[in-house]
DNA sequence: TTGTAGGCGTTATCAA
DNA sequence: TTGATAACGCCTACAA
């Protein structure tokens, strides 16, 4: 049985409730300027019918879908390893769930962008929440101008004015981590630095230098690293070279900081008994590292459900504040 | 900047290439019946205006929309908990990748199936996957009649000849295990049933008897459980003062067997020593139980691809066999 | 090969 | 409050 029967349109609950086509679609959304018997007549109709408006209809003329996108720029495998995106998306699911919204998951495997970018400019949905997570990946930064989106994750810094973005408060981040350092009596902090491409790198190098500054310390100790483990011991290592003395290091993603760590243990130094080391993100990296990571945590749930709201607002046309930050947390563990 | 200005459309398309709408619709739809001087006039208009056409608009006039949904019955938590749904979702999308299909990921949470409902009905979908692991809920099994729908992980056995179905080889996959056991030199060997209301219950028991009489070994020890780690526990408790010498249980699930395997260590009896355990599905409970269990394996990825293609064929009105069946593996950990 | 015209199922605009 | 009637953007016979 494949027999697809074609289901009951808003023109035959009309006829069948004696009314027009307009007082049915009223009935339908609920429009108040209905008299009580043709409302009773109507909602018999449909149920007698078992009909369920065509959303595609209904979009055609309304210009409005009631679903909105989110995009996932990775594979899917890489996607679903990481349960920071799997936060993201149930936060955002969660609150999409209290409106009349519903969320499709698009996950744009990298064959073929155009599919995606056809989908999303296609009119399919009312707007789209994009993660750009440890990327900078600026293909879907033209979007913006046509379709009400808004971005998640670590997005570039740069991009104009007409981004809508939700990302974690990295600069208080910062800042909180290494006055945390300060706290600990250290003095000499260096900081690994991520990509200066990025966003999230600029403020959390800012929010050190702040930190260091407002307590009187000297912030020229920098290295940039890549966001690898790699990139994080390179750093590392030309750290100790201008100041085998330094006692902290605040490190801009947990890998990098995993990489100081291998350095450290390479050179004899005893952590925290000689270098603090302060992480970011507390993912695996954080807790499996020897010792486990202090880390700033990011709240990817609360992430997503932010994502979806501010989204939300913005399709309905509200004024919406262009940057939203989240409050981070911060992990004390045994590397400070 | 929220301007989203109007996106040019087909008509306008036509108007810059100088030909009616209709060649131009042709060429979006690359008609071979048009002259290569239109097809590049038609092109050229397309770039110059950045057209992309409205798939709402040709959703209504072709009655296709190109995507499809993956509805998973669980909530969000539940659904990122269980690499199961993941790997699923990863096997579809990775197959849909090479369609013209968009996958849309429909995560009913419990609190409004109507919404997921109507979604499903309103025309927004070419076709439904739906996923009832571990679940016998049936309240997506009238929609089998109103639009193509695939079922996957463990549905309902009865439920009609309309249903389509892509699941594991139960049978065939118990009769494996139990043949294992059977291969190690075990005669008493009892089996923990899952609920009998679900097919995969069934299938697994059958298999289990099959292999059984086949060795021309006794099928007599049965006990149910309810696919959780207590159930199985309880089953295992009356398997023994049915039988304090059976030397083998195949269980139904890994989480019923890690409970028998709380109930042998209780009583004494070593694993596998005295009594070999074998599970099903292979997941973190078969993973992470002393001893680990030796288990089933599920293709969930092959599955999730296996029921796109099926719905694809569906779709495009190909002949579809109503039951598909997917290998599966066993893997033999130290429980057996 | 191309164009014309009607229709897909709703919503929206006016009159009535 | 209700009902024609015209969009919404595209597809598709059918005709030319």
């Amino acid at each position: 049985m494949t027999e697809t029967t074609s289901p009951p349109t808003l023109e035959m609950v009309a006829a069948v409730a004696g009314v027009s086509r307009s007082t049915v679609s009223r009935v339908v959304n609920e429009s108040p300027k209905v008299t009580p018997e043709a409302v009773a007549a109507v909602n018999a109709a449909i149920s007698k019918l078992g009909y369920v408006p065509n959303r595609v209809a209904r979009s055609l003329a309304s210009r409005r879908t009631f679903s909105i996108a989110l995009v996932i720029p990775e594979t899917t495998a890489r996607f679903f390893a990481d349960p920071f995106f799997a936060s993201v998306v149930q936060g955002a699911a969660f609150h999409l769930a209290k409106t009349e919204y519903t969320l499709t998951l698009l996950i744009s495997s990298e064959t073929d962008p155009e599919k995606t970018r056809r989908y999303l400019q296609g009119g399919n949905v009312d707007g789209a929440l994009i993660l750009s997570h440890h990327t900078d990946d600026r293909s879907y930064s033209e979007l913006a101008g046509r379709l009400p989106v808004v971005f998640g994750g670590r997005p570039m810094s740069q991009e104009g004015e007409d981004a809508y973005v939700v990302d974690a408060d990295n600069r208080a981040a910062a800042e909180q981590a290494t006055r945390h350092l300060i706290g600990r009596g250290r003095t000499r902090i260096a900081h690994i630095a991520g990509r200066p491409n990025m966003g999230a790198s600029v403020d959390r190098l800012d929010g050190w230098r702040r930190a260091l500054n407002a307590a009187g310390l000297a912030s020229d100790l920098v290295e940039g690293g890549d966001f690898t483990p790699h990139g994080g011991a390179d750093a590392m290592r030309r750290l100790l070279e201008r100041d085998p003395g330094l006692d902290a290091v605040f490190a801009a993603s947990d890998q990098m900081a995993s990489g100081a760590l291998a350095v450290l243990k390479e050179r004899g130094l005893r952590v925290p008994a000689d270098v603090a080391v302060v992480g970011f993100d507390n993912n695996d990296f954080a807790r499996s590292s020897t010792p486990p990571l202090t880390t700033v945590e990011q709240p990817p749930t609360a992430q997503g459900a932010k994502m979806a709201e501010v989204l939300v607002r913005l399709i309905e046309g509200e004024e919406v504040e262009h940057f939203t930050l989240l409050e981070t947390r911060l992990i004390v563990r045994e590397s400070s």
